[in-house]
DNA sequence: GGTACTTATATGTAAAATGCACATAGAGAC
DNA sequence: GTCTCTATGTGCATTTTACATATAAGTACC
């Protein structure tokens, strides 16, 4: 027992809220397009199985936020398809997103120093942080350099 | 009108879900501490205002799944602390979320890729996806290669 | 001309995650 | 005593995401 799967309910989804919108965007700044077709494009971006209802409804949103907009289009064969552009504020939305995501970025590069460096090796210090048993040997924040 | 502010919902917030866990998990593999404590910490990820409330119920959680392990501390001045330190499954868990993130770094570069690369010059295409001011100029579907 | 399949869009509901406000309480300062 | 700082916690509402299901137009097949 207490192995590595009790009763883990957090999910290691390692995308950030609203992934899709940016994606969308950056879709439709390159050619303008509709739903059932953005589904595919997404899933190069990190969603495997993308579920239709989460992306039209996305769809939806983006377009009363004004950063979209659509006309629906007949001529095809097949359904009518409801073709989206993107529109300034669209365009000014993804730049806005791009400095979050860099933002984003650099904060996941000091996680991974921290989590790869591992400056520290169980000997040399209290020794008693390498995962090891110690249950509550509470030598209380006994940091070694604080949030410097 | 039409600007960039009609009634925009989402928040362009680029850290992932649950990125608190992760960011505890870390903090916790290098020294013990306790929430207040953490919290500080957690600012230094991304977490500009820091609830209270979101970081006490997330340690309980996790304490819960068994990734971190807590015990009162009441030596010191002031109220007493639950001090928390992680355990293995919680060192194991850490590394599988280290490994979604990785994966998605990928998955942010290949954005950037797209975002700044910008391949495609306004006048060599069809001319129509810079930016620029078309309306609804439905063309149906003017992919230049589609998700072949 | 009926049935099955693919494309395409959409809604309804529930669960999960997040944010915000507030409650409690020990200890030291005054 | 009461004020402030540290410290932990609950309750509630909103936001975000997931899952299931509905609808409908065209095409293929018999």
């Amino acid at each position: 027992m207490s192995e590595g799967n009790e009763e883990r309910r957090y999910g290691a989804e390692a995308r950030p809220k609203n992934w899709l919108v940016p994606v969308i965007l950056l879709s439709l700044r390159e050619w303008n397009s509709y739903g059932y077709e953005l589904m595919e494009r997404a899933t190069a971006f990190g969603f495997e199985a993308m579920n239709p209802g989460t992306l039209y409804r996305t769809l939806r949103q983006m377009e009363k936020d004004g950063i979209v907009e659509s006309s629906w289009e007949t001529s095809k064969g097949g359904p009518a398809r409801r073709m989206y552009s993107i529109t300034d504020a669209g365009v000014d939305y993804l730049d806005f997103w791009a400095k979050s995501l860099e933002q984003y970025q650099r904060t996941m590069d000091s996680f991974f120093r921290l989590y790869t460096g591992r400056p520290m090796n169980e000997e040399s210090s209290s020794g008693e942080k390498g995962s090891g048993s110690r249950k509550d040997d509470s030598r209380s924040g006994d940091r070694k350099d604080e949030a410097s």
